[in-house]
DNA sequence: TGTATTTAGTTGTATATACGTTTAAGACAT
DNA sequence: ATGTCTTAAACGTATATACAACTAAATACA
């Protein structure tokens, strides 16, 4: 690299760049190409001489950059090897987004799915709220029930922003899940929980097949794209078929 | 700081960092004050150039150490101040250690706790799994009723290893909780939970007042601490006044 | 006494350089 | 086709230096 001006230390001139410092920029771009997705997980980025030629910086600067975005766990560096785009951060159990096919899938068992319903609604005053959309907006509404082997295990009665998927009610949701569907449809913002236990009333005792006292283990599911609600789920399970574990290791 | 040869890589005569890279060391170093407790948190730890002189390295490489840990969150640098210790990473809402106590004064309401009972047992096989222990081994056992303004909001039934918390049977557990005082007992290494819904039976209904066919919320946890299960207990709610909730924003 | 101002100390950023370590791919011989 | 060797490329670590930015305490001043 031909020696070059000492540059002023916060006063960038890069276009898209405007106040940060140069590693903070090195650090943009790389998360802005993963974010638009033009990098996907696996994909090797350029390398650290590539970089400091792109951003008329050291080596150095750029090392340290990918360094710490590395043990941020967005990427994932191997010397010799070069710079990869790490895969996506695995959530603990309980706030990861349960996936009822990937989970009865790892178990080793089949899962299949019922198309109870599948319409267009107008929503009411508490589902605008839960949505957070105009009282009488458009809704897309699907009742689905989740089989592990034949026996009913989850019903999964959701709400969708047709803002969010135009196309939610086009999609054969015996061979993907809604789940699939709108992860694949934006990216996940964040996610609210909320796990209750409740009697069973009479549509989850016939779908569900349950004993009569069995309570429902309720897990009720709001998730944010793009800056809107993007669905809102209630995932009835059957008491005393299912329970839902998970383990931690303390961090430090 | 006086020139000095270069130091062969890898290749490391410190006593306590054989076969470490100096950045490595200091790293270890760092994270041995802080277990030791010799480091406490909000305590500030040596400046960059006094690491630098003790270690016989240049600032740049006690730089890099200390950055990587700020970026994991074990401490926090603040430009022109110093150094500091991290308060202790905050876990996400589920799988954090739900203290009852906590839970009920950040809602600004009263805790009270009732000792229903508080006791040495013998364990039979399926104890003695659960806690890993041998068969017929000794453990203590407390069943506690905590109450928020009054009403009751949890059965606390827990199985404490004796071996871990000797004292467990000494405390009044009308001023502390028993996760108080397990936590200042020893660290806490690994948790495990289960969520599940059950139908209440008679104990939870009368101790938690129940209405007839209100299911109950089970929480079950186990710790581990000093490489045993310190403890395992079941936490029991009224359904229709108990929800357990929690909302993350996704990583990146 | 209370308020600016200065100053020493500390971290933040960046560069240029040097050499070690690891990987993957190509050359080559078998 | 297979295995070995070589080599270029990529990351890892470390140093010395320079200056910017910020903080807190000391100092000067009104």
């Amino acid at each position: 690299m031909n020696p070059k001006a000492k540059r002023l230390p916060l006063e960038s001139e890069s276009s898209d760049g405007i106040g940060l410092s140069l590693g903070q920029q090195v650090r943009a771009h790389v998360l802005e190409k993963i974010d638009s997705g033009e990098w996907r997980e696996g994909d090797r980025i350029p390398s650290e001489s590539q970089l400091a030629d792109q951003f008329d910086a050291s080596r150095m600067t750029i090392h340290i950059a990918l360094r710490d975005l590395a043990v941020e766990g967005v990427l994932v560096r191997r010397q010799g090897a070069g710079t990869f785009v790490a895969a996506r951060r695995r959530q603990s159990t309980f706030l990861e987004l349960r996936n009822i096919h990937s989970e009865i899938e790892e178990r080793g068992n089949r899962h299949t799915t019922d198309v109870i319903s599948l319409e267009r609604v107008h929503c009411d005053m508490g589902l605008a709220t839960e949505m957070n959309v105009a009282p009488g907006s458009e809704l897309y509404h699907s009742v689905l029930l989740h089989r592990e082997n034949g026996r009913p295990l989850q019903i999964e009665d959701r709400f969708v922003n047709p803002r969010f998927s135009p196309d939610f009610l086009e999609q054969d949701y015996t061979q993907i899940t809604p789940h699939q569907h709108l992860m694949a449809t934006g990216p996940l913002e964040e996610v609210e929980h909320i796990i209750q236990a409740v009697p069973a009333d009479e549509r989850s005792r016939e779908l569900l097949v349950m004993a009569p006292g069995d309570p429902v283990l309720l897990l009720r599911r709001r998730t944010w794209s793009r800056g809107m609600v993007a669905t809102s789920a209630r995932l009835y399970h059957p008491g005393s078929r299912f329970s839902m574990a998970g383990r931690m290791v303390v961090a430090r």
